[in-house]
DNA sequence: CCTCAGATATGCT
DNA sequence: GCATATCTGAGGG
């Protein structure tokens, strides 16, 4: 595989403050929007523009892998600082990235599930095995697993703080999203009310954004 | 747009 | 032991 392009080093912009973590999980969720994620893959960086995110709140949350105040070997990393990545494997054969947010050790975080390819996009389809193929819209990292395929996110980097290393999370270096679309979460229709709740943002009309549609 | 099989780590009984 | 999961790709209409 050849190595990705490079970014320019120093990384342009700086790490997101470890105090932007330790808020409530859904605005953290919602600033998130428009934050980079950036690989180290053979000395170079892969970066995405997040575009959709979802809120998990924790043990009042019937759909958070913290519900009741749950801790089992899995889901271990909710209760590291905020900032720190949660990585899970789903379906038999996905990993789901998330970073641990909330004030108060109560397991909150924010699910990753689309983003925008900036850098590396070569290497980004071969890791999703599209290389050298014409991708549509939403079908390279449109999607919680195929953000992690894509960007070649698995269980090493369950507990990672994401500040450092070969995972990290970047501020925009723009101003926050102001055209945010708002719904319900995907996949947890087993988690009663919780299912209705407004957990869902997205950068309103992205073409990234997984399915189903928000709104 | 919709439905369904696929594959397996995990957590609960 | 067994049901289930923060999903995806393919196939049908």
């Amino acid at each position: 595989m050849a190595p990705p392009e490079p970014l320019p080093a120093p990384l342009p912009v700086p790490p997101l403050p470890a105090a932007f973590f330790g808020r409530d999980t859904a605005t953290v969720a919602r600033e998130l929007l428009g934050a980079l994620l950036v690989r180290r893959v053979d000395g170079g960086w892969l970066a995405a523009r997040v575009v959709e995110t979802e809120a998990y709140l924790g043990a009042e949350d019937r759909a958070s892998h913290a519900w009741g105040g749950r801790r089992t070997p899995r889901n271990a990393a909710l209760y590291l600082a905020p900032g720190h990545a949660y990585v899970y494997f789903i379906y038999g054969m996905h990993f789901c990235l998330n970073v641990v947010a909330n004030p108060d050790g109560r397991g909150g975080a924010v699910l990753f599930r689309a983003a925008e390819v900036l850098a590396g996009g070569e290497r980004v389809r071969e890791h999703r095995g599209l290389a050298g193929r014409p991708v549509g819209p939403g079908a390279l990292l449109g999607g919680p697993g195929r953000l992690c395929q894509g960007l070649a996110v698995d269980r090493r980097f369950d507990g990672h703080p994401l500040a450092d290393g070969d995972l990290r999370l970047l501020a925009s270096g723009q101003s926050p999203a102001t055209g945010v679309d708002v719904g319900p979460r995907v996949g947890i229709a087993y988690a009663g009310d919780a299912a209705t709740w407004p957990l869902r943002f997205a950068l309103r009309g992205h073409p990234e954004v997984s399915r189903p549609r928000v709104r």
